[in-house]
DNA sequence: TAGATTGTTAATCGATTAACAATC
DNA sequence: TAGATTGTTAATCGATTAACAATC
């Protein structure tokens, strides 16, 4: 069928484009140009019909891109057109703001269970659902069919959890923790990695008195 | 001085180095090869040689790179090597949560000031800070000489904050809210989007039955 | 019809990787 | 000295942007 690869570039800009269709769907914007788009996003419209070129013709030519079916078939590619229930591993601070987050994450992708090695936060209760033992991983991600998982342990802890993951039949990972996860070569991880973020935004920062320069 | 300019590709992966060298100092050792690098971190040594060469010769023919003289000369290009107080709007649950991981930060930056709208937020103390009205962001920002702020509120009103952030001198953002911000180019913004994160990792999962095709 | 905008090819730009002389 | 590894140039690869025929 397909064949071309698709660039990861190309996936993560997607998200973006529903996010921002689906904010004009709300204001009952019945189409948008890529100009339009690029204009809102800070990207270029040529780059936005590229990506969108690569999975089928969605505009009109004249006319620009009906905001409801772009809306629907960039759901279908991103494959959230089904049911993607989420495992997350770690209820600390992070952990439990995220479960709180499922609001912002569609119905169809959501957090569904909750886990965690230490003894006083099991069976706590985060967001009507309760926090459950590790030995539980399996069994519960098999019976519930989840096929993504989030890591929000400490950072000597993300392997071992990555390890349990993939035994366990996890497809995706996306790793809160500041570690780098060697897994199987099918499983696709992301990083959510907010302090190398922030270290990288230091770099950004005029050049003040402190400045170090050799000597 | 220096006049290339060095592209966001090789900023963003700095602070990985960093995390990684520190994590070998903690081990005693003290030198590391590219090699040894690209390995750990699923990168290209040359790309590594090539990252580090753009800001001096840090390494030794035949030998590799000293592990300690590396970690402070990266600290030094990132700017980490002098005090970078943080601070952050939206004391929800995951402005919360940021606000108890400085432990992960260096000491160097830190979160020193937290700011919410609502009134039963004001005043609550997390990790022993007072959470503080917005109006007193401009005065707290500038007495404080922070430089950097985060966005932990909703999309609908991060928008609001930037500006505030803005009129107040701050000089880089990181915003957590899932919206694109408008701010002077000479502010620097990054994105921690991780809903967006889970979105493009759906489209790395395997077909399954209910994968929809054109019929 | 005239104006607008797509989809797509070609041109450009930038980032990654390979290769190797220099040298510890 | 021989082996290892850097710094750097050249080659490759991939992503972005420009341009334009097709067409609504």
């Amino acid at each position: 069928m397909k064949s071309i690869k698709i660039s990861e570039a190309v996936v993560k800009r997607l998200p973006i484009y529903l996010r921002f269709l689906n904010e004009l769907a709300m204001k009952n914007v019945l189409t948008v140009s890529s100009q339009d788009l690029g204009q809102k996003l800070n990207l270029n419209p040529a780059q936005i019909r590229k990506d969108l070129a690569y999975f089928g013709e969605f505009g009109k030519k004249g006319i620009g891109y009906d905001v409801n079916y772009l809306i629907e078939k960039i759901r279908q590619i991103l494959k959230l057109d089904r049911q993607l229930p989420v495992a997350l591993v770690g209820a600390g601070n992070l952990g439990r703001a995220l479960c709180n987050y499922n609001i912002y994450l569609r119905d169809q992708m959501k957090i569904v269970a909750i886990f965690d090695v230490s003894a006083d936060k099991i069976n706590q209760t985060i967001n009507n659902m309760n926090v459950q033992p590790m030995e539980h991983l399996a069994e519960t991600i098999r019976a519930m069919k989840i096929r993504i998982g989030i890591i929000t342990v400490p950072a000597a802890e993300a392997q071992n959890v990555a390890n349990e993951f993939v035994k366990a039949g996890i497809e995706a990972i996306l790793n809160f923790a500041p570690s780098i996860l060697k897994v199987p070569p099918e499983i696709r991880v992301h990083h959510a990695d907010f302090t190398a973020e922030l270290q990288s935004l230091a770099y950004y920062l005029a050049d003040d008195s402190e400045a170090q320069e050799e000597h």
